[in-house]
DNA sequence: ATGAAAGCGCTAACAA
DNA sequence: TTGTTAGCGCTTTCAT
């Protein structure tokens, strides 16, 4: 590997001068066109690539990022990944991924990285519930870069990108009420610190002068299994109604397995709205009508707001709104039951 | 931030030996407990974390292991990724994400990290064909630590792991074969160059004495879309046959959605078998049954083998064994037609 | 058992 | 316009 003294030696300059055309500084700093191009070439015939380490240790900074997520299968997270990758990459940094499986000492561990200045930032999905509040409460001391991208914890107050799942709840609700749906199941989080998305069903329901009837709320999981057994729970219960919301698209997946089990057809017998539009949604059959969150732009968003932090720059949280995509598993009926 | 200078100080003894200690190197180097106590609590005290750049200049290594795919969605890299930063942890590594949206300039990109010495090796999951042929060239007469996973190119002598495409056909097929199938068609790629998994549903049909029957083999590309167009037409030429292999999860998604459509049901009409093992697999209705890559396995050995040739040891490259799972789109019949 | 010092490759302030 | 030089924080050899 040539260093820059090999270039500046090649190109006959001293290293400070070939330093200053391979970074192409406009400082004060003036190389005249001739010297410029004999370090270009030089550095063009060595095929030299600057050492990113030292000039890290000079400048201090790695020029990456640290993306700490629970997991990305089945999740937002890898379309989220992409728009972080690609800003991040049009901004000259890489991306570090960290993978928790939920655990709060790996999350602890990638935390840490920001100490020893592996990385200049860090964005975090802060999917559960974490012990970790105190890791985060000494970054925001030391002043690290960090900010939390699709969820966030409440106790700390780092600036996050998301979706409020009030929304999720409220739009996924009003197109089946638009559809001429009026009984409509809820299944999801029904714990008071997890209710966002029933909160936005309730909204939904009251803006349109229907009734909340507990009896069409099922508790749920994520996954398909959850799902499944959700929609098995409510059916055995209550078989009023002619939509379902599911609370997250996994579930939504559950349900369909369900309703084919009971000889229920989607949409034809009962509309479904599932959300997040995760990879799966557009899979299935029928493909699932769902609200989508702007899962790359949640990316983009939460890798500029890094970068921003980064440079100093103050940041302030947003709250995206939610895309409604309409596919197959929702269909419009006639009035109400 | 605390430098080691600072360890040095406030335990009251030299760099040097505050390096010594806070690196636990079992070197010829002795320290007394007592010292070794009084640096441990200076760390402790200070919170003081080894700067990872400067250690990285002095050792010329980055403790970074790049890992360049395509695309994350609806592909095995979710997986593979989850073993590869499993094991990449365990020794101490990072895992550096790059995308390329299976763009040869930004494969290129990520490739030349390798140079400026940001990664110490890279894994790479080299989907579609590519122009960097020479860029690997480069990277083998270098000698820079490289792996492929899950595919590789041929043109290039660089180690890899992958589960043979072939032996996915041939697992898929023989399952239709064992339960009775006899009439099963193929929906894949028919293209000289990426024929592996046709070759393998060729030698099952060979091994259980069925004839090939050309007119049962349709050219399907990857996704929903694809799959069920390609179903189509084969339905439209030819509705005699009994079950399905697709090439892949997502196809199979699509020839659900075809059949749905079709009007006929999976698996009691027409039993089908899927590829890969995607995230979508279990997803869908009727739960696809599939020939699984080992997908954690491929991410776990592909790091082993990064790293072993990192320490420049001798790797060689493995061809793993797909896992049949079955779920519920596959049906036993009772004889041959 | 401990410390002094060289140097990894780079940037930038300063000198010439 | 160009060159000299002092570190960035760390590891490690060699003296002591």
């Amino acid at each position: 590997m040539p260093t820059i003294l090999d270039v500046a030696r090649e190109a006959g300059v001293s290293i400070s001068t070939a330093s200053v055309v391979i970074n192409n500084k406009c400082s004060n700093v003036r190389v005249s066109e001739r010297t410029r191009k004999r370090v270009q070439d030089a550095v063009a015939r060595l095929g030299y690539r600057p050492n990113v380490m030292a000039r890290g240790l000079r400048l201090k900074r790695s020029g990456l990022i640290g993306v700490v997520v629970g997991n990305i299968e089945y999740s937002t997270m890898p379309a989220i990944l992409q728009g972080i990758e690609v800003v991040a990459k049009r901004f000259g940094y890489n991306v570090m991924l960290g993978m928790t499986d939920h655990k709060d000492a790996d999350e602890k561990y990638y935390l840490e990285l920001l100490h020893g200045k592996k990385v200049d930032g860090i964005i975090v999905a802060p999917a559960s519930a974490s012990e970790n509040i105190e890791a985060y409460q000494d970054i925001l001391r030391e002043g690290f870069p960090c900010v939390f991208v699709a969820h966030r914890r409440q106790q700390v107050n780092i600036p996050y990108v998301l979706v409020d799942g009030k929304k999720l709840g409220y739009t996924g609700t009003e197109h089946l009420i638009q559809y001429g749906h009026r009984r409509i199941a809820f299944l999801g989080h029904t714990e008071d610190t997890k209710k966002r998305r029933l909160s936005g069903y309730c909204k939904a329901l009251q803006a349109y002068g229907i009734n909340f009837d507990a009896d069409l709320v099922e508790s749920c999981g994520f996954g398909r299994e959850n799902g499944y057994e959700a929609m098995q729970r409510l059916w055995k219960r209550n078989k009023d109604f002619t939509a379902v919301y599911a609370h997250d698209d996994t579930a939504a997946a559950g349900v369909i397995a369900c309703m084919k089990k009971l000889g229920l057809n989607v949409p034809e017998d009962i509309s479904l709205v599932g959300s997040d539009d995760l990879a799966i949604a557009a899979m299935l059959t029928p493909a699932l009508t769902t609200v989508a969150q702007p899962k790359c732009r949640l990316g983009e968003i939460a890798a500029e707001m890094l970068l921003d932090l980064i440079e100093e720059k103050n940041v302030s949280s947003q709250i995206l709104e939610p895309e409604l995509v309409i596919r197959e598993s929702t269909r419009k009926i006639a009035g109400n039951a």
